[in-house]
DNA sequence: GGAATTTGGTTTGAACTCAGGCCATTGACG
DNA sequence: CGTCAATGGCCTGAGTTCAAACCAAATTCC
């Protein structure tokens, strides 16, 4: 039997163990909810106790998570019954956001995210079209599709195409998909956020966001996945185009 | 502007921080990247300090972790020059590996895993067909394919059968695709370590093995994607039917 | 007005992890 | 044969995180 090491797997194999810092990542997940719109603005968080046992973590560790974004503006919190933790902030504008430069790693990061996302996603409508969904999921399917055609505002229509693509994500049935899409989207938000928008590629994105919709619905999976994929490219070429 | 607060969605992406036990997660890691064959029997690993550095971890953190795997019988370790950890441990047969009770939660991940697979691994044949690659990335190919097709016991055609999957996620460049097929992989190790497999599914396997790598030294994207989603279709239908 | 309940606020001691340095062992090379 | 370099083995002090209490405020309901 071989007893060569397989050096180049091992790298890829062995990764990072994401962990010490617990408070970190809860900051990180919170921020990222509040800015995809998964908690939209002046809705509350669920109480700490909760919150705590969603994230795995010590109420301690959340508290210090929710007191950092309690500094940076971004909730507000009340305390006695029915008290709790209020969104606040309006999301960043883009032109607010372009101020932070962005760094060969970070550049690095997100192409990888844009080939991530054309796989996941395209998935995640495929499975969605494919299992049988019951009448309250068709109908977070719409209003998600809804919210996002009729947003005006550019940063509204920004959270609520994240909600769409989360939605059809949590449609699929799959965890794990759930989780890689969450991530792919925390990536595309961070930026779209960092360069312009033209009014075409929303009216452009919102054509195929219909698509995508119906062919869940009709549950023509090839179909969906399909239109995801193209939406995905379409996306993919403006970003690529824009950073680099 | 909407207060809801989308509680369907906040549950979904709201998700465990994975982080405090160091100590578990690498064990976890290093004892499924040598259960995979990333380290064959008889190998040895990266250095303690590489190791730590790999996994992000402080090295007494890693010993621990080391130390588990060497009370584990997994792993012995030499001092001096030269020393280091290497791998004694042969893979556990089908029959041992069997005796372990499958828990209702291990069966609804295992699922899960089936479906992801199903997304990430065609995606990752796709990425990797459509990748200008390297000679020597093209010959880590070859080795790896030829590897599954000349195994002739069962244990070491299982490691070989996941190298060859991590292989072509490595050839996909992305980090992430990587990631995520080393997790399905780890999952669908186990399940197959967990019931029979007959010579007839060994002998399908291997063809379509020789596709998928044809279709990807040949640059047919499509081809290799749909190639590799026949391989896990016919992969899950086999683990479906023997799990429940 | 008063009590119960829900919610955030605070404290405490234990366990885990880290970074960095230093020691011990072994093989290779001059 | 002696030295050096690579490697595992070990220690210490500081920082995080945890679990499980208990306290304080605010709202609801009697």
């Amino acid at each position: 039997m071989t007893a060569a090491p397989l050096p180049h797997l091992g790298e890829a194999v062995l990764r990072p163990i994401r962990g010490h810092h617990a408070f970190e990542a809860c900051v990180e997940q919170l921020a990222t909810a509040i800015r995809l719109g998964v908690y939209p603005l002046g809705s509350a968080l669920p109480a700490e106790r909760d919150l705590a046992e969603l994230l795995a973590v010590s109420r301690a560790t959340l508290r210090e998570a929710i007191a950092a974004l309690r500094e940076a503006g971004l909730v507000e919190t009340r305390r006695g019954r029915h008290g709790g933790t209020v969104v606040t902030m309006k999301p960043r504008t883009p032109s607010a956001r372009r101020a932070a430069r962005t760094t060969a790693e970070q550049c690095r990061g997100w192409l990888d995210a844009l080939d991530f996302r054309r796989v996941v996603e395209p998935g995640a409508a495929y499975l969605a079209a494919r299992a049988e969904l019951s009448d309250a999921q068709r109908q977070r399917l719409r209003t998600a599709h809804d919210a996002v055609a009729t947003a005006r505002a550019r940063a509204q229509h920004r959270q609520a195409d994240s909600r769409f693509h989360l939605t059809v994500a949590s449609l699929s049935g799959s965890d794990r998909l759930m989780d890689a899409v969450t991530s792919v989207q925390a990536s595309v938000h961070e930026m779209l956020s960092a360069i312009p928008v033209m009014e075409t590629n929303i009216a452009h994105s919102d054509r195929q966001h219909l698509l995508i919709t119906n062919a869940i619905l009709a549950g023509r999976a090839e179909r969906a996945r399909e239109a995801m994929e193209v939406h995905c490219d379409d996306t993919a070429a403006l970003l690529r185009g824009l950073l680099g």
